[in-house]
DNA sequence: AATTAATATCGTAATATTGCGATGTTAATT
DNA sequence: AATTAACATCGCAATATTACGATATTAATT
């Protein structure tokens, strides 16, 4: 028990809500605006720029780039993270996808 | 601990969040898409549409109605849910408002 | 070589989510 | 009035997530 079903559901459903969870924690959006905002960032501009202990910056960089949204390079004693454009393209083909389909109301409620 | 801390995060960003969240997860992105493509359905469609168990089934649609994105309408036994098609709007506004914004990469990585 | 800086990882406590059986509740049916 | 059908809610077990201190790891600096 306490687990999700995955295989009642059809792969798109799974990879869909797999990409939504990724981006469901206001620090994943507020360290991706960031690094949209700033073209690239490392961990400890994000320490100082939210509130967070870095453990936790580090463990949620981590999901974001194991999505793919958002990659790293090693740069002397730091890592250089910024956005993945062409995964970021991706995502938006998806959500796009499912959020801009036209949803026609027109029996009950 | 292991409680998100809101405080430090803006308005928008956690509503952004939390509406995602309440789409990250594949039973209720299969319960919406059921919704739009039959225009509406009732909670035992549902059980029988996927093979989740009936308390399973409403409480995603509870969940989803406390969001605002469906709501329902009692009709006799059975209650009728559908898109809440100015909900939905709203919705797209703020997931276009943050995914279709242009990322450009001009340094690093 | 020792120190420092930046980050990653481990371990753990607190909390949240998921799924479902059991049990209410309400309205139609018999 | 009893039964049935469709849902909602409660309570709980299993699991997942979040946050962070402590502790590696790695590369530049002194």
């Amino acid at each position: 028990m306490g687990t999700t079903k995955t295989e009642i559901y059809t792969e798109e459903q799974n990879r869909l809500a797999s990409l939504l969870k990724v981006l469901a924690h206001p620090a994943r959006i507020a360290i991706l605006q960031y690094i949209i905002d700033q073209k690239a960032c490392i961990c400890n501009d994000l320490v100082d720029e939210l509130g967070l202990a870095q453990a936790t910056i580090s463990q949620h960089l981590k999901e974001l780039k194991s999505s793919g949204i958002i990659q790293g390079s090693v740069e002397g004693k730091s890592v250089c993270y910024c956005i993945d454009e062409k995964v970021w393209k991706q995502f938006q083909l998806h959500f796009n996808g499912f959020f801009n389909q036209d949803v026609k109301i027109d029996r009950c409620c």
